[in-house]
DNA sequence: TCTGTATTTAGCTAATTAGCTAAATTATGA
DNA sequence: TCATAATTTAGCTAATTAGCTAAATACAGA
């Protein structure tokens, strides 16, 4: 459902790609100068992006201005958070899921731990 | 610094192994059973997760237990939110990041929305 | 020590992906 | 219409990855 989403966000540079439109909608060479790659090679990153459908691109004149679509950043990690139920209120609070167990270390202090 | 983890989640046959996990211990083999795929397959998957410290084995006789590190896994997630500056808690609270702006349609109800 | 079970490693193929340069496309403005 | 600017597409290479089968390793128990 969310695999290309999933896909997008594994790529370090388009996680920043996403950061950097998290703060304000900026045309496709503006981020390109952000990064050392060629510019075909972040049109092909904005590419995988839009077809994530987490940015999408507006022609303004000769330019293409791309922001972020934050409602599918959010659904995608919300949704991962309760796939993994990950209980995203207060982090000191105690988890409580069915046959719920934190690692334990094994009373010897050693474990055959590969 | 979290790249590898990205990665291991990336491939839905690795959640579906990690939700898994989040119930209970399995055996490599136990876990293996639960795919079409061949058992080396699996265990190349279980290799990734392990070098994500997304999950670990622990030799018990003749097998390999497999256990969730939960705690990565969490701070994986919330350290992502934090990243995109995704408010954690309720969803119906406005957010308020600086220079935030939603999805705005165009007045005409038509973008050159590529 | 021999046998069987559990799991991984080796070695392969096919598919995917990131990167490049060069060319094509699209829009602006003289 | 011509020149320039912004961006993408085409076409390539190298690296990575998922899948397979076959072989190797590690352990348990007779």
């Amino acid at each position: 459902m969310f695999s290309d989403v999933y896909k997008a966000l594994a790529d370090p540079t388009r996680r920043r790609v996403l950061q950097l439109l998290r703060e304000r909608d900026m045309s496709a060479g503006e981020l390109a100068e952000q990064f050392d790659s060629a510019w075909p090679t972040l049109s092909r990153h904005f590419a995988i992006l839009r077809e994530a459908d987490l940015i999408q691109g507006e022609k303004r004149g000769a330019s293409i201005i791309y922001s972020l679509n934050v409602s599918v950043l959010e659904e995608t990690l919300l949704g991962m958070m309760e796939m993994f139920q990950i209980d995203r209120g207060d982090r000191d609070t105690e988890q409580s899921v069915s046959g719920d167990q934190e690692r334990k270390e094994g009373e010897n202090g050693r474990e055959d731990t590969i």
